[in-house]
RNA sequence: GCGCCACUAGCUCAACGGUAGAGCAGCGGACUCUUAAUCCGUUGGUUGAAGGUUCAAAUCCUUCGUGGCGCACCA
């Protein structure tokens, strides 16, 4: 539906004005040699008189972002990739009759102009524009300029429009590319290689959430949106890869938070020989490059929060940190007793606690984790809820795993991975038993995954990291919203 | 899914039962060094939608929509 408006109104009309005199405001390419920023970085130290005699030429193609009319002199503001604002000036003395055309210009437009750089009374570096071609013309009024665009929804909705007029946001997005590259080159430098997975899976593994399901028409099959990639790399691993890594989506049909999106990224990576002892020093190592790659420090604030990101990180057991909350493992361990000890000390449980579920996992999620600001290790989780990892060798009932919390969230899941395929085929049956007393999420008996560990998979440790949560942490950001680009919302009406 | 709050011009906001307004942007005009340029004039609205109460509704009530925050679920 298109909208009627008097503002793209008056802009068609300019538009049309403009072909009018032979100018097509979209055919025209230009080329240019400059972007604002290195202009600024190489020429903004010379002062007015060295830039009259060397008369730098350049030229720029960027989008109007200020205009002020004086007749017979005007200045502009443009904004170009390189995010830096650099001011043009067009005078009717150099343009003569072209200059007729900047009345057709409006805040929006992208134009490319060339000319030569000085510096105005004030002090700032202009171009003094020769030539100009406008390149797009804008039908759409932006936002205005003092306030900008600060409408939650239209920044999230519009989120071209938000790019434009809110510089803040282009940092955030490119200290989210930074932090995934120096992910990567730290990966790689160590000899890992990136794999894809499929995204689309029969059997929903690997993590224990509700899928997204989908179906695919020529093979008349129902698909799940994966929901982790843990299960094909573990059969990469099988395959004779030693170390590998994936950064992709992962799709979980929860509700929707500030920490929450359907679609979320995730690094997964696995190192065959190695433990989940080791995967610590690696994430202490990892989690540290990324944060000097992109904040450039160890030491930054989160909101409130003063977060040290130095290592060594504090460890402590799951059933540890439950103790220094009071609650002693044999407690933990009976259901019965461990609901009415929940209950005394005020922790909400779901309405309906299966019948003989243990809870201590919602325990440890309402009294510790919130608790555990700078970066931590839990280490030593019950089995019960780690149907993928490897026993203890002095205790059966825990298994080698750690997360890691910072500001009170879930950063990184790890494990020495379970290599043992009748140990892996038992817990996948204690899934489905949890499964048919109503644990939605529990795992469901993967056939072709335990045929692959039938086959021998290497001793290896494996870690999940969610990376929109360490963009957040390490941009500040206080919304997941606000470090994906274009956040799941409704559609508009 | 539940609760609270918001939704008024392109944008940012007023008006809180009594004729819908401002700034910016836009449009017309003046202006050759501005930086939120300035000055003069001016256009622009189904107040998110639909019902209801009232002599009178942007304002009060109901339902719906979208969003934000919190809770629940979860990473």
């Amino acid at each position: 539906m298109e909208e009627i408006n008097e503002l793209i109104e008056q802009r068609k009309k300019k538009l049309g004005e403009l072909r009018a005199v032979g100018i097509d405001p979209y055919d025209e390419s230009f080329q240019a040699a400059d972007y604002a920023a290195a202009l600024i970085d190489k020429y903004s130290a010379l002062d007015h008189d060295a830039l009259e005699s060397a008369k730098p030429a350049c030229s720029v193609a960027g989008r109007i972002l200020a205009m002020r009319n004086f007749g017979k002199l005007a200045f502009v503001h443009i904004s170009d990739a390189s995010d830096e604002r650099i001011q043009l000036c067009f005078a009717r003395d150099i343009l003569q009759d072209r200059y007729q055309i900047i009345k057709k210009l409006d805040i929006g437009d992208i134009i490319g102009v060339a000319g030569r750089l000085f510096k105005t009374r004030t002090g700032e570096l202009t171009v003094e524009v020769h030539e100009f071609k406008i390149v797009s013309k804008s039908l759409r009024p932006l936002p205005e300029k003092w306030h900008g665009l600060t409408d939650v929804e239209t920044r999230y909705r519009q989120r071209y429009v938000d790019l434009i007029v809110n510089p803040a946001v282009k940092k955030t997005f490119a200290m989210r590319s930074r932090i995934l590259k120096a992910i990567r080159d730290f990966l790689e430098e160590r000899g890992f290689i990136e794999v894809e997975t499929p995204m689309m899976h029969p059997i929903a593994g690997g993590a224990a959430a509700k899928p997204f399901k989908t179906f695919h028409n020529a093979l008349e099959l129902e698909l799940y949106l994966r929901i982790a990639p843990e299960l094909y790399l573990k059969r990469l691993l099988v395959g004779g890869y030693d170390k590998i890594f994936e950064i992709n989506k992962n799709f979980r049909n929860e509700g929707i938070s500030t920490k929450h999106n359907p679609e979320f990224t995730m690094i997964e990576f696995y190192i065959a020989y190695k433990d989940y002892k080791f995967l610590m020093d690696f994430t202490e190592e990892l989690i540290c490059e990324a944060a000097m790659k992109s904040v450039g420090t160890l030491k930054f604030k989160y909101g409130a929060l003063d977060i040290d990101l130095t290592p060594p990180w504090k460890r402590l057991t799951f059933f540890g940190a439950l103790q220094e909350k009071g609650l002693t493992e044999a407690i933990a361990r009976d259901p019965k007793k461990s609901v009415e000890w929940a209950r005394q000390h005020g922790v909400d449980l779901p309405k309906d606690v299966p019948q003989g579920k243990l809870i201590f996992d919602e325990i440890f999620s309402e009294l510790v984790e919130p608790e555990l600001i700078q970066p931590t290790f839990i280490t030593d989780y019950p089995i019960e809820i780690s149907p993928l990892a490897k026993r203890k060798k002095d205790n059966p009932a825990l298994v080698d795993r750690f997360e890691l919390f910072i500001v009170g969230r879930e950063l990184a899941n790890a494990f020495s991975e379970l290599n043992d395929p009748i140990d892996q085929r038992g817990r996948f049956q204690a899934q489905s038993e949890a499964k048919s007393m109503g644990d939605e999420e529990a795992h469901s008996m993967d056939e072709d995954f335990l045929r692959a560990l039938e086959y021998g998979m290497p001793p290896a440790a494996g870690e999940g990291i969610g990376i929109d949560r360490l963009v957040m942490l390490l941009t500040d950001a206080h919304s997941i919203r606000d470090v994906i680009l274009f956040p799941q919302l409704k559609p508009e009406q």
